[in-house]
DNA sequence: GGTTTGACCCTAA
DNA sequence: ATTAGGGCCAAAC
């Protein structure tokens, strides 16, 4: 299986109304140093697709997307409605890592 | 098959 | 506490 199908896969345990960071997902398939790359992978969803992509954020807590086919505030939206609180603050949306942060199985 | 490009992250200052 | 700089990895050219 390549990357991209494995991150997918990784994408899919996150539980609903949590959050994981670009870093740990990629630490979770065996390749800790890969965050950019699972960057790329999500950056080709589209916004309506069955994958949870919205359920990434970077490791300080933000919603980090510039891409312009899906806006941040689209992502900021979904995960409100799934209960995960989202702050508005600089410009940019923030989550409570301590709170919805989803660990991984070793 | 070398080079460039990011929805990243850690370190040092 | 804040931030610039550099390293990293997989895809797309």
């Amino acid at each position: 299986m390549n990357f991209a199908k494995r991150a997918i896969v990784a994408l899919k345990k996150i539980p609903e109304g949590r959050v994981a960071t670009y870093g740990l997902l990629a630490a979770s398939i065996s390749t800790p140093r890969a965050a950019r790359a699972i960057g790329l992978v999500l950056s080709k969803f589209k916004a309506d697709s069955q994958i949870p992509w919205y359920r990434v954020i970077n490791s300080k807590g933000m919603i980090s997307i510039e891409n312009l086919a899906v806006p941040k505030q689209e992502q900021a939206r979904r995960l409100q409605k799934e209960g995960v609180r989202v702050e508005f603050r600089n410009g940019n949306y923030w989550v409570d890592l301590k709170k919805y942060l989803w660990k991984f199985k070793s």
